[in-house]
RNA sequence: GGCCCUAUCGUCUAACGGCUAGGACAUCAGGUUUUCAUCCUGGCAAUAGGGGUUCGAUUCCCCUUGGGGCUACCA
Protein backbone atom coordinates (compact mmCIF):
# COMPACT_ATOMS: atom_id res chain seq x y z
CA UNK A 1 0.00 0.00 0.00
CA UNK A 2 0.91 3.39 -0.95
CA UNK A 3 1.43 5.83 2.10
CA UNK A 4 2.04 9.18 -0.07
CA UNK A 5 -0.59 10.29 -2.30
CA UNK A 6 0.45 10.28 -5.97
CA UNK A 7 -2.48 11.23 -8.65
CA UNK A 8 -2.00 11.61 -12.35
CA UNK A 9 -3.45 13.27 -14.85
CA UNK A 10 -3.23 11.10 -18.27
CA UNK A 11 -4.67 12.82 -21.50
CA UNK A 12 -4.17 11.63 -24.68
CA UNK A 13 -2.83 13.98 -27.27
CA UNK A 14 -5.55 13.81 -29.54
CA UNK A 15 -7.28 17.14 -29.02
CA UNK A 16 -7.38 20.67 -27.15
CA UNK A 17 -7.33 20.24 -23.75
CA UNK A 18 -11.71 20.73 -22.68
CA UNK A 19 -12.76 22.19 -20.06
CA UNK A 20 -14.14 18.40 -18.45
CA UNK A 21 -10.75 17.58 -18.63
CA UNK A 22 -9.59 20.62 -17.16
CA UNK A 23 -11.99 19.63 -13.83
CA UNK A 24 -10.88 15.65 -13.83
CA UNK A 25 -7.25 17.15 -13.71
CA UNK A 26 -7.92 19.84 -10.99
CA UNK A 27 -9.40 17.00 -8.89
CA UNK A 28 -6.17 14.62 -9.18
CA UNK A 29 -4.32 17.70 -8.62
CA UNK A 30 -6.29 19.32 -5.47
CA UNK A 31 -5.95 15.93 -4.02
CA UNK A 32 -2.34 15.58 -4.15
CA UNK A 33 -1.22 18.81 -2.89
CA UNK A 34 -3.88 18.33 0.00
CA UNK A 35 -2.04 15.45 0.60
CA UNK A 36 1.29 16.43 0.57
CA UNK A 37 1.58 14.34 -2.27
CA UNK A 38 2.07 14.60 -6.41
CA UNK A 39 0.65 15.25 -9.68
CA UNK A 40 1.82 13.55 -11.96
CA UNK A 41 1.52 14.21 -16.07
CA UNK A 42 1.82 11.54 -18.21
CA UNK A 43 1.05 11.60 -21.93
CA UNK A 44 -0.92 8.75 -23.49
CA UNK A 45 0.18 8.75 -26.87
CA UNK A 46 -0.23 5.26 -28.01
CA UNK A 47 -2.60 5.82 -30.55
CA UNK A 48 -0.82 7.33 -33.28
CA UNK A 49 -3.20 7.22 -36.23
CA UNK A 50 -5.64 9.69 -34.08
CA UNK A 51 -2.75 12.28 -32.18
CA UNK A 52 -2.73 16.35 -33.10
CA UNK A 53 0.71 17.71 -32.37
CA UNK A 54 -1.09 21.17 -31.78
CA UNK A 55 -2.74 19.02 -28.68
CA UNK A 56 0.80 18.37 -27.04
CA UNK A 57 0.85 22.63 -26.33
CA UNK A 58 -2.67 23.22 -25.88
CA UNK A 59 -2.81 20.21 -22.64
CA UNK A 60 0.70 21.51 -21.72
CA UNK A 61 -0.10 25.25 -21.08
CA UNK A 62 -3.73 24.80 -20.62
CA UNK A 63 -2.90 23.05 -17.49
CA UNK A 64 0.19 25.79 -16.32
CA UNK A 65 -2.40 28.54 -17.06
CA UNK A 66 -4.90 27.25 -14.55
CA UNK A 67 -2.21 27.19 -12.16
CA UNK A 68 -1.95 23.37 -11.87
CA UNK A 69 1.38 22.04 -12.19
CA UNK A 70 3.37 19.21 -11.85
CA UNK A 71 6.14 17.77 -10.23
CA UNK A 72 6.63 14.35 -12.55
CA UNK A 73 5.88 13.93 -16.31
CA UNK A 74 5.82 16.03 -19.47
CA UNK A 75 8.72 18.64 -19.42
CA UNK A 76 7.98 20.51 -22.60
CA UNK A 77 5.74 20.04 -25.01
CA UNK A 78 7.74 20.81 -28.25
CA UNK A 79 10.95 18.32 -27.10
CA UNK A 80 8.91 16.23 -25.16
CA UNK A 81 11.09 15.74 -22.68
CA UNK A 82 10.31 14.58 -19.48
CA UNK A 83 11.49 14.57 -15.96
CA UNK A 84 10.59 12.78 -12.85
CA UNK A 85 12.87 9.46 -11.09
CA UNK A 86 9.74 7.12 -12.76
CA UNK A 87 10.10 8.39 -16.44
CA UNK A 88 10.18 8.38 -19.32
CA UNK A 89 6.37 9.80 -19.03
CA UNK A 90 5.51 9.47 -22.45
CA UNK A 91 3.98 6.16 -23.34
CA UNK A 92 5.11 5.88 -26.62
CA UNK A 93 8.61 5.72 -25.10
CA UNK A 94 8.18 3.11 -23.04
CA UNK A 95 7.37 0.16 -25.63
CA UNK A 96 9.44 -2.25 -24.45
CA UNK A 97 8.34 -2.18 -20.91
CA UNK A 98 4.60 -2.56 -22.25
CA UNK A 99 5.83 -5.46 -24.61
CA UNK A 100 8.27 -7.53 -21.49
CA UNK A 101 4.71 -7.41 -19.27
CA UNK A 102 3.07 -8.28 -22.19
CA UNK A 103 5.70 -10.98 -22.62
CA UNK A 104 5.14 -11.94 -18.86
CA UNK A 105 1.13 -12.23 -19.12
CA UNK A 106 1.34 -14.67 -22.08
CA UNK A 107 3.59 -17.27 -20.14
CA UNK A 108 1.56 -16.64 -17.20
CA UNK A 109 -1.53 -18.09 -19.35
CA UNK A 110 -3.28 -14.69 -19.02
CA UNK A 111 -3.13 -13.19 -22.27
CA UNK A 112 -2.77 -15.33 -25.85
CA UNK A 113 -1.83 -14.35 -29.44
CA UNK A 114 -4.35 -13.58 -31.67
CA UNK A 115 -4.14 -13.64 -35.80
CA UNK A 116 -7.51 -12.56 -36.49
CA UNK A 117 -7.53 -10.16 -39.54
CA UNK A 118 -9.59 -6.65 -38.71
CA UNK A 119 -11.78 -8.01 -41.77
CA UNK A 120 -12.66 -10.90 -39.80
CA UNK A 121 -13.27 -9.32 -36.58
CA UNK A 122 -15.66 -6.65 -38.45
CA UNK A 123 -17.68 -9.38 -39.95
CA UNK A 124 -18.06 -11.27 -36.59
CA UNK A 125 -19.68 -8.37 -35.27
CA UNK A 126 -21.69 -7.34 -37.89
CA UNK A 127 -23.12 -11.36 -37.61
CA UNK A 128 -23.40 -10.99 -33.97
CA UNK A 129 -25.09 -7.94 -33.75
CA UNK A 130 -27.46 -9.19 -37.02
CA UNK A 131 -28.34 -12.31 -34.07
CA UNK A 132 -28.90 -9.22 -31.68
CA UNK A 133 -25.99 -10.81 -30.01
CA UNK A 134 -23.21 -8.25 -27.76
CA UNK A 135 -21.00 -7.90 -30.01
CA UNK A 136 -17.76 -9.34 -28.74
CA UNK A 137 -14.32 -11.39 -29.91
CA UNK A 138 -15.41 -15.35 -30.63
CA UNK A 139 -12.15 -16.32 -28.69
CA UNK A 140 -11.62 -18.36 -31.51
CA UNK A 141 -7.65 -17.78 -31.02
CA UNK A 142 -7.61 -18.71 -27.20
CA UNK A 143 -7.21 -22.36 -28.53
CA UNK A 144 -4.43 -22.23 -30.80
CA UNK A 145 -1.99 -25.10 -29.89
CA UNK A 146 1.56 -23.79 -28.88
CA UNK A 147 2.32 -25.36 -32.32
CA UNK A 148 0.32 -23.75 -34.19
CA UNK A 149 1.05 -20.34 -32.36
CA UNK A 150 4.89 -21.17 -32.93
CA UNK A 151 4.88 -21.63 -36.30
CA UNK A 152 2.49 -18.52 -37.57
CA UNK A 153 4.96 -16.15 -35.28
CA UNK A 154 7.73 -17.69 -37.30
CA UNK A 155 6.08 -17.21 -40.11
CA UNK A 156 6.04 -13.39 -38.94
CA UNK A 157 2.21 -13.02 -39.44
CA UNK A 158 0.44 -9.90 -37.89
CA UNK A 159 -1.08 -10.89 -34.15
CA UNK A 160 -2.35 -8.68 -31.38
CA UNK A 161 -2.57 -10.11 -27.74
CA UNK A 162 -5.26 -10.71 -25.77
CA UNK A 163 -5.98 -10.58 -22.49
CA UNK A 164 -7.34 -13.76 -21.54
CA UNK A 165 -10.87 -13.44 -19.01
CA UNK A 166 -11.87 -16.01 -17.19
CA UNK A 167 -14.77 -17.22 -18.38
CA UNK A 168 -17.15 -17.24 -14.90
CA UNK A 169 -16.94 -15.96 -11.38
CA UNK A 170 -17.98 -12.42 -10.76
CA UNK A 171 -15.22 -9.50 -10.14
CA UNK A 172 -15.70 -6.50 -7.95
CA UNK A 173 -14.73 -3.29 -8.79
CA UNK A 174 -14.20 -1.04 -6.03
CA UNK A 175 -14.65 2.86 -6.79
CA UNK A 176 -14.54 5.44 -3.94
CA UNK A 177 -17.62 7.50 -4.58
CA UNK A 178 -19.79 4.50 -5.98
CA UNK A 179 -18.82 1.40 -3.65
CA UNK A 180 -18.33 -2.04 -4.54
CA UNK A 181 -19.15 -2.28 -8.01
CA UNK A 182 -19.71 -6.30 -9.39
CA UNK A 183 -19.08 -7.04 -12.59
CA UNK A 184 -19.94 -10.54 -14.24
CA UNK A 185 -16.78 -11.64 -15.85
CA UNK A 186 -18.56 -13.65 -18.64
CA UNK A 187 -20.00 -10.40 -19.89
CA UNK A 188 -15.90 -8.87 -19.85
CA UNK A 189 -14.49 -9.19 -23.51
CA UNK A 190 -11.04 -10.40 -24.34
CA UNK A 191 -9.41 -7.06 -24.79
CA UNK A 192 -6.62 -6.45 -26.90
CA UNK A 193 -3.56 -5.31 -24.60
CA UNK A 194 -0.98 -5.39 -27.50
CA UNK A 195 -1.68 -3.84 -30.94
CA UNK A 196 -0.41 -5.53 -34.62
CA UNK A 197 1.73 -2.26 -34.33
CA UNK A 198 3.50 -3.17 -30.73
CA UNK A 199 2.16 -0.28 -29.10
CA UNK A 200 -0.04 -1.16 -25.84
CA UNK A 201 -3.61 -0.38 -25.77
CA UNK A 202 -4.73 2.07 -22.70
CA UNK A 203 -5.88 -0.77 -20.82
CA UNK A 204 -1.85 -2.27 -20.66
CA UNK A 205 -0.42 0.85 -20.20
CA UNK A 206 -2.75 2.46 -17.91
CA UNK A 207 -2.06 -0.04 -14.96
CA UNK A 208 1.82 -0.78 -16.05
CA UNK A 209 2.61 2.63 -16.15
CA UNK A 210 0.04 3.38 -12.71
CA UNK A 211 1.77 0.74 -10.64
CA UNK A 212 5.55 1.71 -12.28
CA UNK A 213 4.61 4.63 -10.76
CA UNK A 214 3.20 4.35 -7.75
CA UNK A 215 0.19 5.56 -8.72
CA UNK A 216 -2.03 5.99 -5.53
CA UNK A 217 -5.91 7.12 -6.34
CA UNK A 218 -6.61 6.84 -10.19
CA UNK A 219 -8.83 9.81 -10.61
CA UNK A 220 -10.78 10.10 -14.38
CA UNK A 221 -13.76 10.13 -16.28
CA UNK A 222 -16.70 7.60 -15.58
CA UNK A 223 -16.43 6.46 -19.35
CA UNK A 224 -13.47 4.35 -17.98
CA UNK A 225 -16.05 2.65 -15.20
CA UNK A 226 -16.95 -0.14 -17.53
CA UNK A 227 -13.30 -0.97 -18.65
CA UNK A 228 -12.08 -0.92 -15.10
CA UNK A 229 -13.01 -5.06 -14.15
CA UNK A 230 -9.89 -5.24 -17.23
CA UNK A 231 -7.86 -3.48 -15.44
CA UNK A 232 -8.85 -4.79 -11.67
CA UNK A 233 -7.63 -8.28 -13.61
CA UNK A 234 -4.37 -6.86 -15.37
CA UNK A 235 -3.48 -5.76 -11.20
CA UNK A 236 -4.50 -9.30 -9.94
CA UNK A 237 -2.90 -11.49 -12.71
CA UNK A 238 0.60 -9.47 -12.47
CA UNK A 239 -0.31 -9.68 -8.78
CA UNK A 240 0.04 -6.01 -8.00
CA UNK A 241 -2.15 -4.09 -5.65
CA UNK A 242 -4.59 -1.77 -7.32
CA UNK A 243 -4.68 1.63 -6.55
CA UNK A 244 -7.89 3.45 -5.65
CA UNK A 245 -10.59 4.03 -8.14
CA UNK A 246 -12.41 7.04 -8.35
CA UNK A 247 -14.64 7.67 -11.52
CA UNK A 248 -15.83 11.76 -11.68
CA UNK A 249 -18.74 12.13 -13.61
CA UNK A 250 -18.94 14.18 -17.06
CA UNK A 251 -20.24 17.40 -18.18
CA UNK A 252 -23.44 17.34 -19.85
CA UNK A 253 -25.20 20.03 -22.36
CA UNK A 254 -27.83 21.96 -21.57
CA UNK A 255 -29.35 19.93 -25.04
CA UNK A 256 -28.49 16.52 -23.23
CA UNK A 257 -25.53 14.31 -23.82
CA UNK A 258 -22.14 14.54 -23.13
CA UNK A 259 -21.14 17.95 -23.64
CA UNK A 260 -19.01 18.48 -27.08
CA UNK A 261 -17.39 20.69 -29.40
CA UNK A 262 -20.69 20.90 -31.00
CA UNK A 263 -22.57 22.40 -28.17
CA UNK A 264 -19.95 25.80 -28.70
CA UNK A 265 -16.44 26.06 -28.02
CA UNK A 266 -15.71 23.58 -25.32
CA UNK A 267 -11.95 23.93 -25.37
CA UNK A 268 -10.03 25.78 -22.22
CA UNK A 269 -8.17 28.28 -24.93
CA UNK A 270 -11.24 29.05 -26.14
CA UNK A 271 -12.46 30.27 -22.57
CA UNK A 272 -9.69 32.07 -22.15
CA UNK A 273 -9.69 33.76 -25.82
CA UNK A 274 -13.28 34.79 -24.54
CA UNK A 275 -11.67 36.93 -21.79
CA UNK A 276 -12.43 34.12 -18.89
CA UNK A 277 -9.98 34.34 -15.86
CA UNK A 278 -7.98 31.31 -14.35
CA UNK A 279 -9.30 31.63 -10.94
CA UNK A 280 -13.03 31.99 -12.42
CA UNK A 281 -12.63 28.68 -14.27
CA UNK A 282 -11.15 27.02 -11.39
CA UNK A 283 -13.47 28.08 -9.25
CA UNK A 284 -16.10 27.50 -11.57
CA UNK A 285 -15.38 23.60 -12.40
CA UNK A 286 -14.46 22.78 -8.84
CA UNK A 287 -17.93 23.74 -7.57
CA UNK A 288 -19.20 21.35 -10.23
CA UNK A 289 -19.68 17.77 -8.76
CA UNK A 290 -18.36 19.37 -5.51
CA UNK A 291 -18.41 21.96 -2.34
CA UNK A 292 -16.90 23.09 0.40
CA UNK A 293 -20.95 22.32 2.10
CA UNK A 294 -20.46 26.15 3.13
CA UNK A 295 -22.32 29.50 2.03
CA UNK A 296 -18.85 30.90 0.66
CA UNK A 297 -18.80 30.70 -2.87
CA UNK A 298 -14.99 31.90 -3.96
CA UNK A 299 -12.27 30.09 -3.32
CA UNK A 300 -8.17 30.56 -4.19
CA UNK A 301 -6.84 27.58 -5.50
CA UNK A 302 -4.76 27.30 -1.93
CA UNK A 303 -8.29 27.48 0.30
CA UNK A 304 -9.27 24.45 -2.53
CA UNK A 305 -6.51 22.63 -1.73
CA UNK A 306 -7.41 22.89 1.86
CA UNK A 307 -11.49 22.26 1.68
CA UNK A 308 -11.30 19.38 -1.00
CA UNK A 309 -12.28 16.10 -0.06
CA UNK A 310 -12.69 13.12 -2.76
CA UNK A 311 -14.99 11.32 -0.81
CA UNK A 312 -17.25 14.79 -1.11
CA UNK A 313 -17.92 14.43 -4.69
CA UNK A 314 -21.10 14.23 -6.70
CA UNK A 315 -21.83 11.28 -8.41
CA UNK A 316 -24.83 12.62 -10.68
CA UNK A 317 -23.05 14.01 -14.33
CA UNK A 318 -23.73 17.76 -14.07
CA UNK A 319 -24.72 20.17 -16.95
CA UNK A 320 -22.55 22.81 -17.53
CA UNK A 321 -24.00 26.32 -18.14
CA UNK A 322 -21.92 29.17 -18.59
CA UNK A 323 -23.67 31.91 -16.61
CA UNK A 324 -22.87 30.93 -13.12
CA UNK A 325 -19.51 31.05 -14.61
CA UNK A 326 -19.94 34.46 -16.06
CA UNK A 327 -21.30 35.72 -12.84
CA UNK A 328 -18.18 34.29 -10.70
CA UNK A 329 -15.90 35.75 -13.83
CA UNK A 330 -17.31 39.21 -12.84
CA UNK A 331 -16.53 39.13 -9.61
CA UNK A 332 -13.01 38.32 -10.34
CA UNK A 333 -12.94 41.05 -12.67
CA UNK A 334 -13.80 43.36 -10.56
CA UNK A 335 -11.46 42.44 -8.06
CA UNK A 336 -8.94 43.21 -10.81
CA UNK A 337 -6.67 46.32 -10.48
CA UNK A 338 -6.47 48.06 -13.61
CA UNK A 339 -2.35 47.28 -13.64
CA UNK A 340 -3.28 43.40 -13.31
CA UNK A 341 -6.16 43.67 -16.24
CA UNK A 342 -3.43 45.65 -18.47
CA UNK A 343 -1.59 42.81 -17.65
CA UNK A 344 -4.51 40.10 -18.14
CA UNK A 345 -4.89 41.91 -21.79
CA UNK A 346 -1.50 41.93 -22.48
CA UNK A 347 -1.13 37.95 -22.15
CA UNK A 348 -4.39 37.75 -24.10
CA UNK A 349 -2.91 39.74 -27.12
CA UNK A 350 -0.10 37.42 -27.14
CA UNK A 351 -1.85 34.30 -26.68
CA UNK A 352 -5.30 34.52 -27.94
CA UNK A 353 -6.14 33.23 -31.57
CA UNK A 354 -5.61 36.15 -34.05
CA UNK A 355 -9.34 38.00 -34.19
CA UNK A 356 -9.48 38.07 -29.87
CA UNK A 357 -5.83 38.80 -30.09
CA UNK A 358 -6.40 41.78 -33.04
CA UNK A 359 -9.38 43.65 -30.97
CA UNK A 360 -7.98 42.78 -27.41
CA UNK A 361 -4.60 44.78 -28.55
CA UNK A 362 -6.67 47.36 -30.18
CA UNK A 363 -8.42 48.35 -26.64
CA UNK A 364 -5.27 47.69 -25.17
CA UNK A 365 -3.14 50.38 -26.97
CA UNK A 366 -6.22 52.50 -26.45
CA UNK A 367 -6.21 52.29 -23.11
CA UNK A 368 -2.85 52.42 -22.42
CA UNK A 369 -2.57 55.57 -23.80
CA UNK A 370 -4.94 57.27 -21.13
CA UNK A 371 -3.53 59.49 -18.25
CA UNK A 372 -3.30 57.24 -15.54
CA UNK A 373 -6.46 58.53 -13.23
CA UNK A 374 -8.47 57.73 -16.05
CA UNK A 375 -7.62 54.09 -17.19
CA UNK A 376 -8.48 52.87 -13.42
CA UNK A 377 -11.58 54.97 -13.60
CA UNK A 378 -11.98 53.31 -17.42
CA UNK A 379 -11.71 49.93 -16.04
CA UNK A 380 -14.03 50.54 -12.99
CA UNK A 381 -16.96 51.49 -15.69
CA UNK A 382 -15.96 48.37 -18.12
CA UNK A 383 -16.60 45.52 -15.63
CA UNK A 384 -19.29 46.78 -14.02
CA UNK A 385 -21.07 46.45 -17.30
CA UNK A 386 -19.05 43.32 -18.58
CA UNK A 387 -18.94 39.36 -17.79
CA UNK A 388 -16.02 39.26 -19.62
CA UNK A 389 -12.90 40.82 -21.14
CA UNK A 390 -14.21 40.15 -24.34
CA UNK A 391 -17.67 42.00 -23.68
CA UNK A 392 -15.12 45.02 -22.29
CA UNK A 393 -14.37 45.27 -25.63
CA UNK A 394 -17.34 45.02 -27.17
CA UNK A 395 -18.74 47.61 -24.95
CA UNK A 396 -15.97 49.80 -25.56
CA UNK A 397 -15.99 49.39 -29.84
CA UNK A 398 -20.00 50.54 -29.47
CA UNK A 399 -19.01 53.78 -27.78
CA UNK A 400 -16.38 54.47 -30.33
CA UNK A 401 -18.27 53.67 -33.31
CA UNK A 402 -21.89 54.98 -32.47
CA UNK A 403 -24.52 53.39 -34.92
CA UNK A 404 -27.05 55.79 -36.68
CA UNK A 405 -28.42 58.58 -34.94
CA UNK A 406 -32.61 58.30 -34.65
CA UNK A 407 -33.54 62.03 -34.02
CA UNK A 408 -37.04 60.40 -32.95
CA UNK A 409 -35.35 58.76 -30.41
CA UNK A 410 -33.44 61.91 -29.46
CA UNK A 411 -36.49 63.79 -27.57
CA UNK A 412 -36.60 62.67 -23.96
CA UNK A 413 -40.33 61.12 -23.51
CA UNK A 414 -41.84 64.18 -21.61
CA UNK A 415 -40.21 66.79 -23.47
CA UNK A 416 -40.33 68.63 -27.72
CA UNK A 417 -38.40 68.52 -30.20
CA UNK A 418 -38.54 72.18 -30.20
CA UNK A 419 -37.57 72.35 -26.24
CA UNK A 420 -34.85 69.19 -27.14
CA UNK A 421 -33.24 71.38 -29.79
CA UNK A 422 -33.18 74.19 -27.69
CA UNK A 423 -31.23 72.71 -24.81
CA UNK A 424 -28.85 70.78 -26.88
CA UNK A 425 -27.80 73.95 -28.31
CA UNK A 426 -27.25 75.24 -25.00
CA UNK A 427 -25.71 72.42 -23.64
CA UNK A 428 -23.19 72.55 -26.01
CA UNK A 429 -22.47 76.10 -25.80
CA UNK A 430 -21.90 75.62 -22.08
CA UNK A 431 -19.63 72.66 -22.61
CA UNK A 432 -17.26 74.58 -24.97
CA UNK A 433 -16.55 76.76 -22.19
CA UNK A 434 -15.14 73.75 -20.13
CA UNK A 435 -11.92 73.11 -20.03
CA UNK A 436 -10.52 69.60 -21.35
CA UNK A 437 -9.23 68.71 -17.45
CA UNK A 438 -12.89 68.91 -16.39
CA UNK A 439 -13.91 65.94 -19.23
CA UNK A 440 -13.74 63.60 -15.83
CA UNK A 441 -16.84 62.16 -15.30
CA UNK A 442 -17.22 63.07 -11.70
CA UNK A 443 -16.79 66.54 -12.74
CA UNK A 444 -18.68 66.68 -15.43
CA UNK A 445 -21.56 65.54 -13.55
CA UNK A 446 -20.92 68.45 -11.11
CA UNK A 447 -20.92 71.10 -13.60
CA UNK A 448 -23.41 69.77 -15.96
CA UNK A 449 -26.06 69.38 -12.89
CA UNK A 450 -25.55 72.94 -11.51
CA UNK A 451 -25.77 74.20 -15.22
CA UNK A 452 -29.23 72.53 -15.17
CA UNK A 453 -29.87 73.48 -11.62
CA UNK A 454 -29.28 77.29 -12.85
CA UNK A 455 -31.19 77.18 -16.31
CA UNK A 456 -34.10 75.81 -14.29
CA UNK A 457 -34.57 72.61 -16.97
CA UNK A 458 -35.61 69.46 -15.78
CA UNK A 459 -32.73 66.82 -15.23
CA UNK A 460 -34.46 64.55 -17.73
CA UNK A 461 -34.68 67.40 -20.42
CA UNK A 462 -31.19 67.61 -20.42
CA UNK A 463 -29.25 64.22 -19.45
CA UNK A 464 -31.99 62.28 -22.22
CA UNK A 465 -30.98 63.86 -25.01
CA UNK A 466 -27.05 64.06 -24.10
CA UNK A 467 -26.90 60.62 -23.56
CA UNK A 468 -28.65 59.84 -26.50
CA UNK A 469 -26.52 62.10 -29.04
CA UNK A 470 -23.17 60.88 -27.16
CA UNK A 471 -24.69 57.13 -27.49
CA UNK A 472 -27.12 57.08 -30.42
CA UNK A 473 -28.29 54.27 -28.16
CA UNK A 474 -31.57 53.83 -26.22
CA UNK A 475 -29.51 51.74 -23.29
CA UNK A 476 -25.28 52.66 -22.72
CA UNK A 477 -23.69 53.99 -19.96
CA UNK A 478 -24.35 57.83 -18.46
CA UNK A 479 -23.54 60.37 -20.11
CA UNK A 480 -20.37 61.94 -18.30
CA UNK A 481 -18.91 58.43 -18.29
CA UNK A 482 -19.53 58.45 -22.34
CA UNK A 483 -18.04 62.09 -22.46
CA UNK A 484 -15.35 61.63 -20.44
CA UNK A 485 -14.01 58.01 -22.88
CA UNK A 486 -14.70 59.83 -26.12
CA UNK A 487 -13.16 63.33 -25.02
CA UNK A 488 -14.31 67.03 -25.15
CA UNK A 489 -13.78 67.23 -29.44
CA UNK A 490 -15.66 64.27 -29.99
CA UNK A 491 -18.09 65.00 -27.22
CA UNK A 492 -19.02 68.60 -29.03
CA UNK A 493 -19.20 66.98 -32.37
CA UNK A 494 -21.36 64.45 -31.51
CA UNK A 495 -23.70 67.23 -29.22
CA UNK A 496 -23.20 69.50 -32.29
CA UNK A 497 -24.43 66.79 -35.02
CA UNK A 498 -27.78 65.63 -33.21
CA UNK A 499 -28.82 69.26 -32.80
CA UNK A 500 -28.57 70.53 -36.25
CA UNK A 501 -30.67 67.38 -37.26
CA UNK A 502 -34.11 68.30 -35.28
CA UNK A 503 -35.87 69.50 -37.94
CA UNK A 504 -39.20 71.91 -36.67
C1' G B 1 -29.94 -4.73 -27.86
C1' G B 2 -26.40 -6.03 -23.58
C1' C B 3 -23.58 -4.26 -19.28
C1' C B 4 -22.69 -0.36 -15.79
C1' C B 5 -23.53 4.44 -13.39
C1' U B 6 -27.17 7.93 -11.92
C1' A B 7 -31.87 10.97 -10.12
C1' U B 8 -33.59 17.59 -4.66
C1' C B 9 -36.10 24.29 -7.68
C1' G B 10 -34.79 25.97 -15.00
C1' U B 11 -29.13 25.22 -13.52
C1' C B 12 -25.14 24.17 -9.64
C1' U B 13 -26.09 22.28 -4.95
C1' A B 14 -27.17 21.78 1.08
C1' A B 15 -29.98 18.95 4.57
C1' C B 16 -26.57 12.60 11.90
C1' G B 17 -33.31 8.60 9.31
C1' G B 18 -36.41 13.85 12.67
C1' C B 19 -38.55 21.80 12.33
C1' U B 20 -42.24 25.71 7.29
C1' A B 21 -36.41 21.06 2.41
C1' G B 22 -31.58 25.91 2.98
C1' G B 23 -28.08 28.72 -0.33
C1' A B 24 -26.12 30.47 -5.09
C1' C B 25 -26.85 31.48 -10.50
C1' A B 26 -30.74 32.59 -13.76
C1' U B 27 -35.58 34.80 -13.72
C1' C B 28 -39.52 38.17 -11.97
C1' A B 29 -41.07 42.54 -8.93
C1' G B 30 -39.74 46.90 -6.06
C1' G B 31 -35.92 50.69 -4.62
C1' U B 32 -31.71 53.81 -6.51
C1' U B 33 -30.99 55.98 -11.84
C1' U B 34 -32.57 60.28 -17.63
C1' U B 35 -31.79 54.75 -19.98
C1' C B 36 -28.64 50.39 -19.30
C1' A B 37 -25.37 48.18 -15.94
C1' U B 38 -23.84 48.01 -10.84
C1' C B 39 -25.86 47.94 -5.95
C1' C B 40 -29.95 47.02 -2.15
C1' U B 41 -34.83 44.58 -0.88
C1' G B 42 -38.32 40.99 -1.88
C1' G B 43 -40.93 37.00 -4.78
C1' C B 44 -41.47 32.50 -7.84
C1' A B 45 -39.47 27.72 -8.01
C1' A B 46 -37.66 21.00 -6.21
C1' U B 47 -37.33 15.74 -3.29
C1' A B 48 -39.49 11.62 -10.97
C1' G B 49 -43.51 7.59 -10.00
C1' G B 50 -44.85 3.15 -7.24
C1' G B 51 -43.91 -0.30 -3.50
C1' G B 52 -41.46 -1.69 1.00
C1' U B 53 -38.25 -1.15 6.05
C1' U B 54 -39.34 2.43 10.16
C1' C B 55 -42.84 5.75 15.34
C1' G B 56 -40.88 8.74 11.31
C1' A B 57 -37.81 8.39 4.60
C1' U B 58 -35.00 13.60 0.36
C1' U B 59 -31.93 10.10 3.05
C1' C B 60 -31.97 2.76 3.41
C1' C B 61 -33.93 -1.53 -0.03
C1' C B 62 -36.76 -3.16 -4.59
C1' C B 63 -39.38 -2.09 -9.23
C1' U B 64 -40.74 1.39 -13.10
C1' U B 65 -39.55 5.71 -15.71
C1' G B 66 -36.08 9.40 -17.07
C1' G B 67 -30.86 10.87 -17.86
C1' G B 68 -25.76 9.38 -18.82
C1' G B 69 -21.68 6.20 -20.06
C1' C B 70 -19.46 1.87 -22.27
C1' U B 71 -20.00 -1.90 -25.87
C1' A B 72 -12.61 -0.82 -31.31
C1' C B 73 -5.94 -3.42 -32.98
C1' C B 74 -9.60 5.01 -29.66
C1' A B 75 -8.49 6.86 -25.38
Amino acid sequence: MNSVVRTRYAPSPTGNLHIGGARTALFAYLWAKKNNGQFILRIEDTDKTREKPESWHSLYYGLKWLGIDWEEGLAHPDTKESVGPYGPYIQSERTEIYAKYAQELIEKGNAYYCFCTSERLEQMRQDQQARKEPPRYDRTCRSLSADEVAQRLEAGEKHVIRLAVPLSGDLIVADLLRGDIIFHLADVDDQVLMKADSMPTYHLANVVDDHLMNISHVIRGQEWLPSTPKHVLLYQMFGWTAPIFVHLTVFLSKKGGKMSKRDGETSLFAFRDQGYLPQAIVNGIAFLGWNPKTTEEFFTMDELIQRFDLSMINTGNPVFEVEKLQWMNQHYMKKLSVDEAMFVLRELVDSASDDFSDAYADYLSWLSELPQAQQKRQWQLACERSKTFWEVVQIWKEMMHVPELDVAQLVWKKSTPQQTRDILEKLTDFMTTLPEESYGAQELEVSVRAWIAEQGFGNGDVLWPMRYALSHQAKSPPPFELAEIIGKQETLNRLHNAYQNIHI
